[in-house]
Formats: C-alpha cells, sequence, structure tokens
DNA sequence: AAACAGGCCTAAA
DNA sequence: TTTAGGCCTGTT
C-alpha cells in the first residue's frame, strides 16, 4: 500500500498529546524515533507512525486503524488536560506537571504488558526493548508498513510454545522461566487477564501477584498499562528518588491522588528520568 | 574490574 | 513483616 493510501488522524490540539511524552515516559517498549522524532511502532497488530508538527499530531496507519485500535490505544477521550491540572493543585508536582504535558497511559495489550514488564526487572531500557524486539521477530507476525517489516507482539500461545533453545536465543537470562510460564498460564486459561481486569485494581493485583516473577513494580506497571487501571501506583527504583525529592523522607500514601494516582506516577518518573 | 540496571524469590530472623 | 543474598546478561 502506498503512502497517499494511508489514514492521517490529527490531533488538533496536540498540548495533551505529546509522542515524546507518551512513548519516553517509560509505559512502553516499542515505539522508536527517528531523527525528526518521528516514531513508529506496533500495538495490536498495526503499524502506525506517531508525530508532532507546529502544535498538531498526526497519526498515520492502514485505513479504519485509528476507529479499529489507535483511538483507544492513546485514550482520546480521556480529558488529560483536566487531568494534569488536578494533579497540578500538589504545588510540588507543578514543574513535573508542566515538563510531562502531553503525557497520556497508553492502553496496551494485556498480555504484552504483563510479559514486556516482566522483563523489564532489574534491566535497562535499552536491553529490555531488545528483548522485548528479538521475542516479537521470534514468533510474533509479521506487519508490512511503509515498505518495512514489522512484528507484532506475540501471543501467549506463541510464546508458551516455544523450546527452551528458542527462548535462550533473547538472551533475558532468568527472566525467561517467568516469561515461559506466563505465557503457558495465559495461553491454557489459568492466568485469565479479562477476568482479572474486570476486578477492582487491588484484587486484580493480588491475582497477578500469584504468577511467578511477578511482584510489586511488575503488577503494578502490569495493571496501570494493561489493564488500564489509572490508580495503580508503581515504585521502583526512580521513583523512590522522586518521592524522596517532591516528598521528602518519611512515609508517603499514593493514595493522596485518588482515582488517577498512576499518571501523577508518570509525571513524576517522567521528569526524573528526562529533565534536561 | 566491579558495579549497576525500571525486581523477584527464598531463607532466616 | 522486614532484610540479605543470589540471580542472567550487557554496559560502563
Amino acid at each position: 500500500m502506498s503512502v497517499a493510501e494511508l489514514e492521517k488522524i490529527c490531533i488538533e490540539d496536540c498540548e495533551d498529546f505529546s509522542p515524546f511524552g507518551i512513548f519516553d515516559c517509560g509505559q512502553a517498549f516499542r515505539w522508536n524515533a527517528d531523527e525528526n522524532g518521528v516514531y513508529t511502532g506496533v500495538a495490536y497488530g498495526r503499524a502506525a507512525r506517531v508525530w508532532s508538527e507546529n502544535g498538531k499530531a498526526y497519526i498515520m496507519s492502514e485505513p479504519g486503524g485509528y476507529e479499529a485500535v489507535w483511538r483507544d490505544y492513546f485514550d482520546i477521550s480521556r480529558d488529560y488536560g483536566a487531568l494534569r491540572r488536578e494533579i497540578s493543585r500538589e504545588k510540588t508536582l507543578e514543574k513535573a506537571c508542566e515538563f510531562g504535558k502531553g503525557i497520556r497511559i497508553l492502553r496496551q495489550e494485556p498480555w504484552e504488558a504483563l510479559c514486556s514488564f516482566i522483563i523489564s526487572q532489574c534491566n535497562n531500557i535499552p536491553r529490555i526493548k531488545g528483548i522485548v524486539e528479538k521475542l516479537c521477530a521470534l514468533c510474533g507476525d509479521e506487519v508490512g508498513f511503509m515498505g518495512k517489516k514489522y512484528f507484532a507482539f506475540p501471543s501467549a500461545s506463541a510464546v508458551a510454545s516455544l523450546s527452551v533453545k528458542e527462548l535462550d536465543t533473547l538472551r533475558s537470562g532468568y527472566r525467561a522461566a517467568y516469561i515461559s510460564q506466563a505465557a503457558k498460564g495465559v495461553a491454557d486459561g489459568s492466568i485469565n487477564l479479562a477476568e482479572i481486569q474486570s476486578l477492582p485494581t487491588d484484587e486484580a493485583k493480588r491475582e497477578l501477584l500469584k504468577i511467578e516473577g511477578v511482584g510489586e513494580k511488575v503488577a503494578s506497571c502490569t495493571l496501570l498499562f494493561g489493564l488500564g487501571k489509572l490508580d495503580a501506583f508503581p515504585v521502583d527504583v526512580w521513583m523512590k528518588r522522586a518521592i524522596v525529592e517532591f516528598f521528602g523522607e518519611g512515609k508517603f500514601d499514593y493514595r493522596r491522588f485518588g482515582r488517577y494516582a498512576g499518571l501523577a506516577q508518570q509525571y513524576m518518573f517522567h521528569y526524573m528520568r528526562n529533565r534536561k
């Protein structure tokens, strides 16, 4: 399909839609920018190109993509501007909210989120991305887009059917056993992510924590980025530093942020990671 | 070279 | 309930 036949959706006001804020705030591992800041990635088996210019943002994909995938994926119907202003009423977070203007919480595929964040543990971003890409290339469906080959994130059953030797090629270390076991659980239905998603956040977390290799941090990331639970609040080493910086030593309870605690977390995290 | 990286598990207090 | 040590691998 030629470029002319692609669908190009314009987000008129990109104040609340920043590709950098969205893709480089640590929630997703499959979007990569070229030298012009144009991101290309795959989700739900479809590829897209996303960028901003002159105060507008654009999503380009094959026709029907926006309705089928991107509208929900980018959580377009939610008013992130209003939420950001709400969160920045917390004085100490004003700068982080301003810096993170345009961040949105992606609604990623549950299995992709679970698997990706299992891989993420005790790892750095480049390596996480590398392992995830290798996994997609190994057993994800091929997706052609603008003359190039990409790969969908593989289904749990595709991952479950990998041999130990194949899994080994990912070089994911001790995480390989976790990946395999989780994949088998999701594939055979003993882990039912749709059902977990329907539970209240704390109960859903309790279920996720039963999965081998899933602790507080990975469970929270899965809830927030894969199951649409915006009140989940992942805390990693960066967030520990952020909490000390913004709220000082001592007791801190993320529930002060209420239903959108996870978004507050993203502003804090992104600011810690990406400021100057 | 040794330490560290977006943790988790197990054993031991 | 909290804490220490080990764990695959790649990078600095």
